[in-house]
DNA sequence: TCGATAAATGAACAAAAGTTCATTTAGTTT
DNA sequence: AAACTAAATGAACTTTTGTTCATTTATCGA
């Protein structure tokens, strides 16, 4: 018998995400995601149930791909502002070589495919994060406020570097990986 | 003759905006509008060419409406550090009273529904806050870096303090207030 | 090589959403 | 107060989109 095509998931979340980035998540159709990933309609039912289903499982993955990578290279035995440093350009990285998944990922914050369940996991995998941050503070070199006020403000500084480098198309080189690594640096710091 | 109820579209405003921020844009339909609004679907039609045409002067609208209201109270002649801080608290205090609008504006940028011209105009209408980043860089007070960038880090700094405010139940206190302006102006200081 | 089985297809069907329009309602004018 | 006109309505119509299914194609085991 004929063994399903493993590959083909792959082509499918590729082409949602790239359609999302296009069209936002209001403009996707099953149609489209098929004719993008060169399939027929029918065949994204072999693989998902509905179209639910696939942008849920799509969340899931995007999900679990990025915080497998935001931790890459870290060693707790650092001193902190070295750890920290790889940590925030692990995201920062990881956010611009996957951009289509970061739009995507936001705008599923608000759209009736993510469940509050889900946004709860999400929240959950912050949680290393957020040890990181605490550690900080007991080292005394970041500022003593509410640890998700930090952590916030972390990873949003390369939000900013992202839209900075995609909408005004600017290229990412280390000097400017380096410049907004210390307005986040200088930020925190006590 | 009858004359047209003017404040229909700020009731059919307001409801669109509050199905944005429960649905997410991609969830967003005529009838739901038309509901929420407690208007017939046609009632829409009579205000609004379409949806498109519905979307976009909602958009308009948001866009102008934030811009008037980030400069409320700026005077040039304030030294440069307090004159930063009237605008990033209107930022702050605006989107806050508005999320609704803040969240559909970010939704909006990925989307069918906004061209690449309101995109354009959009950054046009930074240009005085631009202005502003040069001042302070001019002065000395603010680092040496890409206007765009300074730029980034301020407004997505206030981005920060809304996730953490709506996120994370918390109340906007003055104390947090502070606390955020000093992440951010710690960043951006020489 | 052949038969069996599941993947793949895309036209057809069903459900949902956008839009229209005949009719009713409510101000405005004379 | 009556006539007039445009707003308001919501059921009906049209278009779009999600989903199914009979048919074809490709792969595997015997």
């Amino acid at each position: 018998m004929k063994a399903r095509d493993e590959t083909k998931i792959g082509q499918i979340f590729a082409a949602t995400l790239q359609l999302v980035v296009e069209m936002g998540i209001a403009g996707i159709t099953m149609r489209q995601i098929a004719k993008k990933a060169r399939l027929a309609t029918g065949t994204l039912y072999i693989y998902f149930r509905d179209k639910d289903d696939l942008i849920h499982q799509l969340y899931e993955d995007c999900r679990n791909a990025s915080i497998n990578a935001y931790f890459k290279g870290y060693d707790p035995d650092l001193p902190f502002k070295e750890g920290f440093r790889i940590i925030w350009i692990n995201i920062l990285h990881f956010r611009i070589e996957n951009f289509d998944a970061a739009v995507f990922m936001e705008q599923s914050y608000h759209s009736p495919f993510i469940s509050e369940s889900s946004k709860e996991m999400s929240r959950d995998l912050l949680r290393p994060l957020f040890k990181l941050m605490e550690r900080g503070k007991e080292a005394k070199v970041v500022k003593e406020l509410d640890t998700v006020l930090l952590l916030m403000f972390m990873v949003g500084s390369t939000n900013d570097v992202i839209k900075y480098i995609k909408y005004h198309q600017r290229k990412l080189t280390d000097d400017i990986i380096q410049q907004a690594f210390t307005l986040c640096w200088d930020g925190l710091k006590r």
